[in-house]
DNA sequence: ACAATAGTGTCTCTTAGACAATATCGA
DNA sequence: TCGATATTGTCTAAGAGACACTATTGT
């Protein structure tokens, strides 16, 4: 019997003019060489530790990010995915800001608003709609998009981002009540968003034990919400 | 390069005696022959078209369970899980009513409490975790529990069913309103439960569009809640 | 009639959203 | 001071849970 062939799958989502964007690359080889795709790529049981830590490999050595937020998404298979044969690819999900992503060093990086995609080769636009549902579900009852933001932002920017993701407009007062109810931010002392014609707003940033976002799993951020 | 062993394991869950149990079956081959362990086996790319299918497969072939509610949960990997090598297992939670258990046919089939478990093999008691955390988060705002109920329950029967995954009661009223919003069931008219003691209770049943439990996706259902 | 549980009406308390008042910046 | 947005206070409406009342069976 032929082997399965094993791969792993990354939806990289980040924030670019307000909207959320998805990564995506040329392929450099058959089958759908030249076509814009998930960063993706066989599993090196010899290397990888396990499928998360594949995941993260692809990230380094495709997208050249470091350090993300990731979670596994769910796993897409069969005889037809792929041309190649009966296949599987565990798929991931990773969330980063955008300033993240080097376009100097790595200009083959192109982003897409996640609501123009077309073309997507093998099951890629069915993986990147699981993605997209997973994202927007969790968004709604879970500090999930602050890895869509830098170190520090501000409230008003946390809820644009919210507001991007879920494509409707959030109420204030009870954005910031969940927010804090939350109880995973901390405001950094007399630290100000200066330089706009109206009241600054103060900065904030993840508590430091939601920080190290390559050591986060599902329910290291869960547990607290 | 050792090909990766690939695999699909079952948490199938059901209800015995008013808790919540798990179905085991001792292990035939090494490693860990004779261990009781989830039901799982190899993916068959020639047969299999997907790993759902190779899930219902071994779910059928080891426990005779031809129909159940099925969901992916999560992929579990690394060279450590498996003493054979690095291995993969795509993992997938079942829900069934207990009497589609046939015990006289099946007398290697096992249940087990679901908070008395000890001595599973491989990482088993990580992937049951991860499934009983899945179905009580699940559970808590969602029709998910109709699953382990036969074709036709009461209300009062369906909230006990809620009460042992969760372990906690539930209010009756506020779980009464939550059932009509959710719009699943339908009283099946004239029907009562009687030979009690006492009033008899409406039988209901799942309206006919989430009834086919084998085509149940994960979004079928919770796009009704 | 009585015990027991099903099913329903209603009150209160919590929480989400609307509205609006106050605060603080650059121009 | 003015325009603009941040931040906070408060009112109101919707939803969840507590409580208690009515309904219907077998004994």
């Amino acid at each position: 019997m032929s082997p399965i062939i094993c791969t792993v799958d990354v939806v990289l989502l980040t924030l670019h003019d307000a909207s959320l964007h998805l990564a995506l690359l040329k392929r450099e080889h058959a089958p759908f060489a030249g076509v814009l795709a998930l960063p993706g790529g066989y599993i090196h049981a010899e290397e990888d530790s396990d499928t998360r830590d594949a995941a993260l490999r692809t990230l380094r050595e495709k997208t050249g990010i470091g350090s993300a937020y990731l979670e596994q998404l769910e796993t897409f298979s069969g005889p037809g995915r792929d041309p190649r044969g009966w296949s599987l690819s565990v798929a991931y999900y990773a969330l980063v800001p955008s300033r993240l992503i080097d376009h100097e060093s790595r200009p083959e990086v192109v982003l897409r608003p996640v609501d123009q995609l077309q073309g997507l080769p093998f099951d890629h636009p069915r993986i990147v709609e699981a993605a997209l549902q997973r994202v927007r579900n969790k968004s709604s009852y879970s500090s999930l998009p602050v890895h869509l933001c830098g170190e520090t932002f501000t409230l008003p920017r946390l809820q644009g981002v919210y507001e991007a993701i879920l494509g409707e407009p959030i109420n204030k007062v009870s954005f910031r009540r969940k927010i804090e109810e939350l109880d995973i931010l901390e405001a950094i002392e007399g630290q100000l968003e200066t330089g706009k014609a109206h009241r600054p707003a103060q900065l904030y940033r993840l508590k430091k034990q939601y920080r190290q976002h390559l050591a986060l799993t599902d329910r290291g951020l869960n547990s607290a919400g």
